[in-house]
DNA sequence: TCGCAAACTTGACTCAGTCCAGATTTTGAC
DNA sequence: GTCAAAATCTGGACTGAGTCAAGTTTGCGA
């Protein structure tokens, strides 16, 4: 890695080649699982570990790099798309993953009417149906 | 198991000793795990196995007898608070789980502004945060 | 009461993810 | 430039939730 990329820091941490590669498999394939982007990464710098895989996804996910969606039945998908407000259309059948802006605007599902005494800091939507392709076949 | 037992059906499914325990320990420890339920059915009838436990799960479940929920890290839960619309707020921290009603009066969260050609049957509302005893400790 | 299908058990297996110990790389101080 | 400490990475073992498959039991209908 060049001097220059091995200063660079985003969001306080420092830029490495492989979280850089990771950041862009992300961006490729939006709802990606971990391993797919693991597979991914490793088509650009050749190889990486599971393990640091999953040490860069819970790395960026905490620093709000990165946004961690764990619909149910399926393993744990990634998006770089944060900070607004929008859902996600999953299919039952195949498991595809769509990005679906807030359905009343701006985030009105972010709050509940009874907090029951807990401390909210996600709401998170997810519309489970069969997807277009599913549809047909 | 008595014949007038034996003979009962709901929703077009024979009623059996184990599907009986099985749905009053769901509605005994609503948010439950398999694992959990598993064990308060042992505390009723004697025993059962945990492959039992899973296709009455899954069997009732799919008859629309109980609500499966599976919130991102955590093992599927199930409730016996079907047809109704509404939410959950999960501890970040120790998982419990507890009911909180739709947001926005009746079913406003249930249809997506854009549906991408998807065929929806459901919306899923998770509201992220810490418990009140999370918050103490 | 016989046979068949549904219900149940058991045990092996899969898959996603975590833990851990050791190796390597990077950073910062001198 | 060199060295030590800290951060990062690797590989392998392990865990927990859930599924699969094959065999056994149960009980209903003919």
């Amino acid at each position: 890695m060049s001097d220059a990329v091995r200063q660079l820091r985003i969001h306080d941490i420092p830029v490495t080649a492989q979280r850089l590669a990771v950041m862009r498999a992300v961006s490729r394939q939006p709802h990606a699982t971990a391993d797919a982007i693991a597979e991914d990464v490793r088509g650009e710098i050749g190889a990486i570990s599971r393990q640091a895989v999953y040490n860069v996804l819970g790395l960026l996910s905490e620093k709000g790099l990165l946004r961690r969606i764990q619909p149910a039945g399926s393993p744990a998908r990634y998006e770089d798309r944060t900070g607004d407000n929008h859902h996600h259309l999953v299919c039952r059948n195949c498991g595809k993953t769509v990005d679906v802006d807030c359905a009343v605007g701006h985030a009105p599902c972010l709050h509940a009417i009874d907090d029951a005494g807990f401390r909210i800091d996600e709401a998170e939507v997810v519309y489970w149906g069969t997807c277009p392709d599913c549809l047909k076949g």
